[in-house]
DNA sequence: TGATATAATGTACAAAGTACACAATTCAGC
DNA sequence: GCTGAATTGTGTACTTTGTACATTATATCA
């Protein structure tokens, strides 16, 4: 009871503990799909503790950055890409997830188009993995890369965020393969197209599929301007 | 490109930076449903910088402790309350966000009955605020409530975890208006009690309200058990 | 005893989701 | 140029869910 008095970060002036060293480290969890398969880019670690496991893409955060800056930073200097999704997902915090000491991590979530990627870098540390066939991985990136799956998952089913993932002009069938990729479902393509042209988000590019062996599909882009007009009339439901 | 072969946190050891001096905090967004309207549970800072300002509660991080255990103890510490409803929102790291330094800080949604709170605690120095009312806050806990906020419309449409708010028995109406409080529209009361009930959340406790100057209504209870068995059955759709 | 407040139940219609059929278009191989 | 394989594009019938609204029932209060 008598903790109560007792002064706070937010009420009263405080030391910043001087003898407690630690650091914060913001790690990205790339998403890329390539042909057909959701795949997530990691580096080989060369940590003693986990030599030759695969870990995500991180770095420490610097003292004249934000936490966000931080986490562009890291993208963009692995990547090369600029002016990508990118959306926090959650703080790991575990007393001893990291060999190096009390290193707490903020985890990032970010969609990018491989086929941009692979035009502009090519380092051979770097490797696009299936997320499907990834085992165990180094510090807690296992479960840093569960979550963001799972928070991926929700996040596309609420919004047209997996636009970023393909390329500006894409089939529905491109489309619906990679809803089924990531929410590990299938769709009956008809109800799919169905369902997907009364959003009114898909904007007709008037262009076909090239050099597929069958009947070409047409190409749709994400109408941008219609879902600005469309998210402000937020929808209100219970669906658990 | 060079930065590519940079020393990584993850891949290569590396010195924690010694000279880069900074802290984490935890603050809990503590919502509470009282009286019909949303409350949030805050203090009045002393800092200079933010003189007589309503903040949230928190404390610094320890050494010893993970950032969940960190969030439970600011709870625990400050309500007496254990065993509620906790769970991470967002790190908030922007450079200047705390005057003492830098200061980054991890937000956490509880959701508490306010009259289990009431019981137990009485503090001048606390106070529940109707969420409604509040004007400015310190720091940024005005960007960290309302981001709180957000997060806590989108969840409670998504788990039945609104019954953290409520006492264990609780009407159907007492639900309809916490739902109303939160997500800021209202329901028909006749198709929500349809809804409710298909869901199959709800065990009828064979009691009715007690001193009201109507018709009582009966009184209901959370089923975790079937909820249990629900959940398994994850839905997919798209709803953007 | 009647006014007031709200509970409890039901019904009719609209919108959204699901299952499934069939014709059209392209390429590849003969 | 014909045929089969693969896939697109369109539509229909049915089921489920959501929405709007009416009526009767039961408690307190004056």
């Amino acid at each position: 009871m008598e903790e109560l008095a007792r002064p706070n970060i937010n009420t009263t002036p405080v030391e910043l503990m001087p003898d407690f060293q630690f650091a914060l480290s913001v790690d990205c969890v790339i998403f890329g799909y390539d042909e057909g398969v959701l795949k997530v880019l990691l580096i080989e670690s060369d940590l003693p503790a986990y030599k030759g496991q695969w870990s995500l893409l991180g770095d420490l955060l610097r003292p004249d950055e934000d936490l966000e800056e931080a986490s562009y930073r890291v993208l963009q200097e692995r990547t090369g890409l600029t002016d990508m999704f990118l959306e926090q997902v959650k703080t790991f915090g575990a007393v001893n997830r990291h060999p190096a000491g009390r290193v707490l991590t903020t985890a990032y979530i970010a969609l990018v188009n491989v086929k941009d990627y692979q035009l502009k870098k090519k380092e051979n540390a770097l490797q696009w993995k299936p997320v499907s066939e990834i085992q165990a991985m180094a510090f807690d990136h296992r479960l840093i890369l569960d979550t963001s799956l799972t928070v991926l998952q929700r996040k596309i089913q609420e919004e047209p965020i997996i636009f970023n993932l393909l390329e500006k002009k894409f089939s529905l069938r491109d489309l619906q393969h990679v809803f089924e990729q990531i929410l590990g479902v299938e769709f009956d393509r008809r109800n799919f197209r169905k369902k997907l042209f009364t959003t009114g988000l898909l904007m007709d590019e008037n262009e076909m599929e090239q050099q597929v062996r069958h009947r070409p599909g047409r190409l749709y882009s994400f109408n941008q301007k219609a879902y600005e007009q469309i998210k402000r009339k937020t929808f209100v439901g219970l669906q658990f």
